[in-house]
Formats: structure tokens, C-alpha cells, sequence
RNA sequence: GCUCCAGUGGUGUAGUCCGGCCAAUCAUGCGGGCCUUUCGAGCCCGCGACUCGGGUUCAAAUCCCGGCUGGAGCACCA
């Protein structure tokens, strides 16, 4: 699947660490993943942290543990604010060898000449006025604007080709190397240095990125260096939630999300607190691959292949939402032990029928219902949120031939508080059965006829039990 | 606008390089059936696609040209 494979093969994840991941990533780590494994090749995470405005401290490890918790081994890790001296190692290379030069002129104005095609004045600078000017430029001696551009081709059709930065000043204190360096290099030049020296053989970008790679490869001819096989894939478009770093920060800030694992976000974290497993991401991008046609991503797909994981073992509970009280007369007191699972032996439920339950469908006077596991009823009477039926009959084919359906219910005594928050925000709440305060928080259960939930909190602090759980989907 | 790229069922994907075995794969979805006291799982059946128009050829999803549609890039971000 890939080519030019030689001896090893050598990939990297590189996010910059300006949150946690979210689905958007997971594609690149689980494909660079997935040919770092089938050809016993390294993996190495780079965090590009050389935008000291996009950085956000706690991301270093936030991006581990997400990584962490696909089941991806990483070889190695490097922090590009570690290799500073490097960077500058080799622009001062670059500059002694011709092929880079300070340019002094504003942005605007040196943008103008480059959309004529015309060189500013600084291209003709001397290469030692250029060291002299990088010196100071790198020990804050310089007045106004500065940064150093590669020699490219003035004249080149794509205009931000031509003579592109590679170092810029940007004074704003960086969270791991405070005020020590005020010049940074641009990714089109860090990147390139560092897919060299750490050994490249096989990048996996973004289609986005297929310009920057034209850049790059200007880097990897002047220093004669062999370029890695750069595979640039379509773009993944996601529907639903918000992916932005800097949009889910401001919204955390805000309140409007709890945290970066607030279910209504796209983030891995959020998804793991739903019950999205690792293995059903990982084959949802594994079934995406790496074409250069944009993608629409599949929420359906994720949640089938999820399903698949979980359904084995996830424990079946009632669960019953916006409830109503339903009083039977005409039945005795009766015990159930229930299964855990339809086909595995979980172990059972005990559901104890004492005449007053909680139901979640409304329910029709003069209609036969079947309470699930129990017996089938006629409703009598519909007061408000009270609901009156009567006995009927034991037997399953008698609801069948009387067309009636089969609603779940919940004994109002040792009923369990529970609410189910979905990742559209909506919140419902009502109650399960007694033995769901068995189930520790973590494990993902199946509310029959509900949907696959994640018990994420058992709150205690007001004497009676509250359960609250996320919803992964149907 | 300019430069470049891509278009297979509702969605994702295989096949496209090296035309024929493709009246097109697999998954998901949807419809129906069996089973089942879940609208879950399982099993069975079915639905549904090569962007359009030309050309080359005995033969085109596959090659060529053009249109259409979608996307990316055009930063002192990554």
C-alpha cells in the first residue's frame, strides 16, 4: 500500500498542541499507525509548538494520553521549542550558503512587489550584511520588522512560493521556553528540517498541505537532502460537532461546554466518555483510507462498528424517561430475575412487581400493553401523569393477536434516579431498576429499546443514589 | 479570479496505474422475512452506484478531450 518502501520505514504524527485530539486526528494517527506496524517501521510524535500564540500547556499531555487510549505505541517523542538551536543551525547554513536573506521590508509592501514578480532589495543583500542582520535579528537588536526568507523563484506561478519565510519574530512569551527565543521558525522550514534529521520515509498529510510540500522540497535541494514520500489525503469532513481548538476553548471558558470531554464535542475524549471504543475508531479510519477525494465522515459507520464491540458485553437495564405512574389492579405481588444479556450468561436483575411501576410510553385507555418479562394489561383510565390498567393475561401471543406493544417499566420502589445526557445536549431523565446500582461507573450498558449508554457518575451526596450516563447511540 | 486536485449506491470502500474475468466488492443504511417477551444481536432475501457528453477500441468504471460538480492553496498559522 505504500511505496517506495527501502529498508525502514520511518512516519511521524505531528499535531500542534493546541488541545486535545479529535476524530479529525485519529485519521492520521491510526493510518500512520497502521503502516508503521504492517512494515516494522517507527513512529515518532512530533509536537509543533513553534506558533508560541497556539499553544496550550496542559495539550502536551493531553495529546499523549488520547494516544495513549487508540492503542498507538510511539516510538519516540520530540517538542520542536526543544530544537531551537537547530533551526537556527540551519538557517545559518541556508543564509552562509546564499539561498536564504534578511528581509527588512513590511509585509505589505514586500507582498506587493512579490505579485509583480518583482525582487525586493534585501535579495541582493550580501551574505555577510545577512549574518550580521541574523545575529541581531536573533538577539532582539533589530528595529521594526524582520524575517528571513528562502531564495525560491521570484517569478513562480504560486506568488506565495516566491521567496516564502522561514524565520519570523514573534515576541509573545512561549509556555515552555518563556521569553528566551523571540525568533521562530515557520513550519515550512522546521518541518522539513526535522523530517530530515529524524529520519523520515513517509509523511501522510493533508491535501492542504500540498503546496507547503512544493515549498519544502526547495529545503530538502539546497541541502541536498533526499526527500521523504509525501502523501497528501483528502479532507475529512466531519458533521456535527465542533472540532476548533480555540472554538471549544472559548465555549469551555464560557461554560457553555463542561470540559474537553463535554459529549457534544468531537474530541477523542468526549467520545471515549460516550462509549465510543478506540478499536471502532480505528476501523472507521482504516475503512477511510487515504485518498485524495474528500470524504464525508460517517457517524452511522463509527456507531456500527462500535456497536459491534460493545454489544457482547454491554448489560441490558430498563430504563424509563419523562415517567408516569401506572397502577395495575388485578395482579399479585411477583418476583423477576432477568438476564443481563439476551445471549450470554451475565448474570440476572431481580425486578420486583408490586402493583406500581413507572412507564415511559403514553399509554391509550381501552388498549392491551405488554410490560416487558411481565404480563400483558388493558389500560382503565388516564389521569395526567397517572395511569390506571387492569390485568389481563399471561400469555405473549394474546398481546400478538390484540396488536399490543411491549413497553418497559420500572417498580416505583427502589426506583434509581437516572439521567442520560446525548451529545446534542438534550438531557433525559427518569429512572432504572434497582440493580443498575450494581454497574460501576465506566461500564457500557444497553437501555433496551434506548440506546447504548456509558455510566459516567453514581452520585451519593444526597442520600438517595443518582446515576447519571452518556449516550453513545441506538 | 488564478493555480492545482478529485469525482463508484444514502454513507464509506474495492476495482482505475497495466482496458476484457465488473450486468462492479465489502461494510453501513434502508425494506421484507425468520428468530426473539428489546425497535438489540444473529440468520435469510431484497433495494441501491461507475458525474455528464464526445472520442479511441472488437471491448472503457478503467485511456484521451471537453463540460459540470466538489475540494485545496493563493499568511511573518500549523
Amino acid at each position: 500500500m505504500l511505496k517506495n518502501v527501502g529498508d525502514k520505514v520511518v512516519m511521524r504524527f505531528a499535531p500542534n498542541p493546541s488541545g486535545p485530539l479529535h476524530i479529525g486526528h485519529s485519521r492520521a494517527v491510526v493510518l500512520n499507525d497502521y503502516f508503521v506496524k504492517k512494515y516494522g517501521g517507527k513512529l515518532i510524535l512530533r509536537l509543533e509548538d513553534t506558533d508560541p500564540k497556539r499553544v496550550l500547556p496542559e495539550a502536551y499531555d493531553m495529546i499523549k494520553e488520547d494516544l495513549e487510549w487508540l492503542g498507538i505505541k510511539i516510538d519516540d517523542t520530540v517538542i520542536q521549542s526543544d530544537r531551537m538551536e537547530i533551526y537556527y543551525k540551519y538557517g545559518k547554513k541556508l543564509i552562509e550558503m546564499g539561498n536564504a536573506y534578511l528581509c527588512q521590508c513590511d509585509p505589505e509592501g514586500f507582498r506587493e512587489l512579490k505579485n509583480k514578480g518583482i525582487p525586493c532589495k534585501c535579495r541582493d543583500n550580501s551574505i555577510e550584511a545577512n549574518l550580521e542582520l541574523w545575529e541581531k535579528m536573533l538577539n532582539n537588536q533589530l528595529e521594526g520588522t524582520c524575517v528571513v526568507r528562502l531564495k525560491t523563484d521570484i517569478k513562480h506561478k504560486n506568488p506565495s512560493i516566491r521567496d516564502f519565510p522561514i524565520f519570523r519574530i514573534e515576541t509573545t512569551p512561549h509556555p515552555r521556553t518563556g521569553d528566551k527565543y523571540i525568533v521562530y521558525p515557520l513550519m515550512n522550514f522546521s518541518v522539513p528540517i526535522d523530517d530530515h534529521l529524524l529520519g523520515m520515509s513517509h509523511v501522510l498529510r493533508g491535501k492542504d498541505h500540498i503546496v507547503n510540500t512544493e515549498k519544502q522540497k526547495y529545503i530538502f535541494d539546497y541541502f541536498k537532502w533526499k526527500m521523504p514520500e509525501y502523501i497528501h489525503y483528502g479532507i475529512l469532513k466531519i458533521e456535527g460537532p465542533i472540532l476548533s481548538t480555540s472554538k471549544i476553548h472559548e465555549g469551555i471558558l464560557k461554560g457553555t461546554y463542561d470540559g474537553w470531554d463535554d459529549p457534544q464535542l468531537g474530541t477523542l475524549r468526549a467520545l471515549k466518555r460516550r462509549g465510543i471504543r478506540p478499536e471502532a475508531i480505528y476501523k472507521s479510519m482504516m475503512d477511510i483510507g487515504i485518498k485524495q477525494a474528500d470524504v464525508k465522515f460517517s457517524w452511522e459507520n463509527l456507531y456500527a462498528a462500535n456497536k459491534d464491540i460493545i454489544d457482547r458485553d454491554a448489560k441490558r437495564f430498563f430504563f424509563v424517561w419523562d415517567p408516569k405512574v401506572l397502577n395495575i389492579e388485578g395482579a399479585e405481588l411477583r418476583t423477576l430475575n432477568l438476564r443481563m444479556h439476551p445471549d450470554r450468561d451475565l448474570g440476572t436483575r431481580e425486578l420486583i412487581f408490586d402493583g406500581t411501576l413507572y412507564v415511559s410510553d403514553n399509554l391509550e385507555v381501552g388498549k392491551m400493553y405488554r410490560l416487558m418479562e411481565l404480563f400483558n394489561i388493558v389500560v382503565e383510565d388516564v389521569d395526567g401523569d397517572v395511569i390506571y390498567a387492569k390485568y389481563h393475561s399471561e400469555d405473549f401471543k394474546i398481546l400478538k393477536e390484540n396488536r399490543g406493544k411491549i413497553i418497559h417499566w420500572i417498580p416505583v420502589k427502589d426506583a434509581i434516579k437516572t439521567k442520560v445526557i446525548c451529545p446534542n445536549g438534550k438531557k433525559y431523565e427518569g429512572f432504572t431498576e434497582k440493580d443498575f446500582k450494581k454497574v460501576n461507573v465506566d461500564e457500557i450498558v444497553q437501555f433496551e429499546r434506548f440506546g447504548f449508554v456509558r455510566v459516567d457518575n453514581k452520585d451519593n451526596s444526597n442520600k438517595n443514589l443518582e446515576i447519571t450516563c452518556y449516550f453513545a447511540h441506538k
